[in-house]
Formats: structure tokens, sequence, C-alpha cells
DNA sequence: TCTGGGGTCCTAGGACCC
DNA sequence: TCTGGGGTCCTAGGACCC
């Protein structure tokens, strides 16, 4: 097994997509700044100045139109091509701050710091240092003997300038640790979410240090083995690994809220092949096959009444071929369209995913496709090459009426232009 | 008028079997 | 009148994460 004692930490960005499209526009420097969702929809980061106006993550931009017009917010559509860019940067850095590393999001990894030597607040600052040295990310340190410790304590260094961006909770006395337990609602342990929260507050657990002492046995009864997991990791016994290695997806989903709502069935057509090319791009990256296709289409849940059927369709045999993926998705598709609603979003879920090449029945009725692996492999070549979406299965659709919103694009600056897939279309 | 996308895991309950 | 019981597998739905 690993060393004596466990040491993990979890590094950060802070405000990561706010934090990404500062450092090209320095415009955005000290007023709030908020980054949309697709189509513009909700903000999904905010600068600290957003959030000080009040606005919460996941609220829809145009409930706060009103307030973008007292005070002098800056909105932005989500530009993931740059996102995911830095993203790559600030983790090839992390890196060479430990023998291993988790990537567990796109702003977020945890380290094994098990056996560093020397003081660790030290060592946090000097993460924090080099990463907003050479890329400009300012980013946080929790350091713990569980991952869960390690996320409590990157919260701490969050929310508390008192710790300059880095907390050891290792380096804390017992009693220290639980002062600040006490102070912090449970809500915001990994793992408790809105629903969870509810329930053990219902049950007079209300703080982190509630958790902690509750008994380990009881939480796997009345909550799950994963609330039991979360106790333990509070009271600094690991249950949950780092894991570097990152396993290859056992779902792969495309899905888009449209631009406009759709009501045609050769709308939805173009808009299901896309979703279902995209996926199927994907699977190939894992060198996965797929033996299940759900399709979904739906209309507006804000509306009543709400229609979003969603059917599988099994494969005669495990296939990445995009056209054979696209015709299952549009089979399925033709079974659950119904005329006189309006969709607003649709989408290709892959499913029962196995690794490619190995072991699987091939159709004993068909002959064997010996062209389609070499297609797969130039459309994804060129795709790479050109820029996503250049080549395209012909049901797909140019320039299509459905496409996303994208009105507040800043620029590609990392990577090349036309690697931006919407900006080309339009 | 407008409300994201992409994942994982767990549990409850039904189907099925002996 | 009265309707076994336990194990396994699968699926749908819920809850969570960022």
């Amino acid at each position: 097994m690993s060393g004596p004692r466990s040491v993990f930490a979890l590094v950060d960005g802070n405000n990561f997509y706010v934090s990404c499209e500062r450092l090209f526009n320095p415009r955005l420097e000290g007023v709030p700044v908020v980054v949309l969702s697709n189509n513009d929809g909700c903000a999904v980061a905010r600068s600290n100045e957003a959030k000080a106006l009040g606005i919460k993550m996941g609220e829809p931009w145009f409930e706060l139109r009103e307030l973008a017009r007292r005070h002098p917010i800056q909105a932005l559509s989500s530009n993931y091509t740059l996102y995911a860019d830095l993203s790559a940067r600030m983790m090839s850095i992390l890196r060479q701050f430990a023998p291993r590393q988790e990537i567990y999001s796109i702003d977020e990894a945890f380290l094994d710091l098990s056996g560093q030597p020397g003081n660790l607040t030290d060592y946090g600052q000097a993460i924090r240092q080099r990463v907003s040295q050479w890329i400009g990310i300012p980013t946080c340190v929790g350091i713990g003997p569980t991952k869960t410790l390690a996320k409590l304590a990157n919260h701490i260094a969050k929310k508390r300038p008192e710790w300059a961006g880095v907390c050891d909770l290792t380096a804390a006395a017992p009693s220290a640790v639980e002062a600040l337990m006490a102070r912090i609602a449970v809500a915001e342990v990994w793992g408790v979410g809105r629903r969870l929260a509810e329930r053990l507050q219902a049950q007079g657990i209300t703080t982190v240090l509630d958790l902690q002492r509750l008994d380990p046995g009881l939480a796997r009864r009345r909550y799950s083995v994963n609330m039991e997991r979360s106790v333990w990791e509070l009271r600094g016994r690991p249950c949950l690994p780092l894991e570097p290695i990152t396993p290859p997806r056992q779902n792969i989903l495309c899905s888009r809220s449209f631009g406009r709502p759709v009501t045609t069935l050769a709308d939805l057509r173009q808009a299901v092949v896309t979703y279902a090319s995209r996926a199927a791009q994907k699977l190939r990256q894992q060198q996965g096959a797929t033996r299940v296709v759900e399709v979904f289409i739906q209309s507006s849940r804000f509306r009543s009444p709400f229609y979003g059927p969603s059917v599988k369709v099994p494969l005669a045999a495990p296939s990445d071929d995009s056209r054979t993926l696209a015709r299952a998705a549009l089979q399925g598709l033709e079974r659950i369209y119904r005329p006189g609603w309006s969709y607003v979003k649709a989408g290709v879920e892959l499913q029962a995913i196995q690794p490619r090449d190995t072991g699987w029945t091939a159709d004993l009725l068909a002959a064997p496709d010996t062209r389609s692996a070499p297609l797969m492999r130039t459309l994804d070549a060129i795709n790479s090459r050109m820029g996503a979406g250049t080549l395209r299965l012909a049901g797909a659709g140019i320039d299509p009426a459905w496409a996303m919103n994208r009105g507040r694009l800043s620029p590609a600056y990392t990577t090349r232009l036309g690697e931006l897939p919407q900006a080309c279309a339009r």
C-alpha cells in the first residue's frame, strides 16, 4: 500500500472561466463578470464582484438584465476551447509538484503529497506562485489526509482571506479543525447536495462537525454507503483513493438546447445526426464501441404540459461508425416525434460502451464492413486538422436554424481560429 | 420571449428463477 | 377468506459533481 499517512492536496482555479477571460481582456479586471452557459442561458462562472452583487450560480441571464442595467456587468458566452487549453497548461504545471495527480475537473486536480517533506503551506504557496507566474490563473490549495478533507480545506482557503489561499488541515491541531468544522454548514461537504443537506438538517445535523460525529453505521443505514464514506473521510480515514488514470466513459452524451424552438421533424433529424456524430467521435477517441443508442427530445420544462420522450435503440452489433449510430438515432427519433410540439432540446446518449476490438460477437448475419474503420479514421483526421465539423454526415445540415446562440463569445486567443466551431458557420 | 451540458454512482422495485 | 421466500439481474429514477 502507500506510505504510512496519506496527504492529498486539492488545487483549483478561482472563478476559472472568468480568470481565463481576464487573461486576454484587461478591461474585465475589477468589474463584475459572468460567463454564460451554452445559448447564453445561465451564469456558470462569476467573478468576485459578480458574487458580491448577489448573482447566484446557474441564475438565468434574462433575470439578471435588470441588475445589469444598474451595474456594469460584463457577460460573456462560454469559450470552452479557450478554457480547455488553459486547463491543460495548468494541469501540466501542477503535475510538476507531485508524483501522482488526478485531474478531477476542468479546473481542479488532486495531488498526492504523501511523504512530501517540509512545510506544506509553503509548498502550497509555491504551487500558487508558479501557476500564477506561468499562466496568470489564480488558485487556492487545500491540504488534508483525505480527499474530502482536502476539498473542505480548499473551501476554507477560498472563503477566508486569513489563510492567504492555502489551508493545510494536516498541520492544524485537532481542536482547531473541530472549531473550523463547527462553523461550516454540512452542505459544504463534498457529496452532500441540496437534498441530502435538507434531510441531514431535519435530523439535527447542520454543521460539518455534526456529520463527522455521526455514527458511520447509522450514516449508512439512514442515508447510503456514500454518506458512511463521507463520515470516515471527515474523520481522517481515506476511503476514496487518488485515481490518476481517467477510466473510459461508460456513457457518452451529446445534447444541446436549440437557439430557438424547433417544431419540424426535418430540423430534429439534422440535430440528432449532428449529436450522434459528435458522440461517435468521442467514442472512437476512447477506442470504444456501443451497443445502445438512446435519443431524446424535449419541450420546455418551464411550460406546461411538458413532453420529453426518449427511446433506446439496441444495435445488432457493437459499433463506432458515425453512420450506424446516426441511423439508429434517427430510427429512435421517428418513434418518439409527435407533431404539434415545440421542442427546445434534443440529445443522443451512447450506452453499454465496451472496448472496441475485444471480445465482441460479430453480427453473423451481416457481411463485415471492412471500409468502416478506415473511413472513420479519415473523417476524424480531417476534422482534427481542419477544425471540428469540417467534414460531416450529409444529414447534419449546413448553418442550421436551431444552432446555439453565442452572441458574446470571446476570440480563440490560444488556439487556431479554425477550431472555433460556431464562428466559421456564421 | 428568455432557464446549460456532461458525467457517475446508488437505490428501489420489478422480473425472473428455483 | 387464505396467495412462499430468497437470490439475482436489470432498469428507471434520483442524487450528486463541476
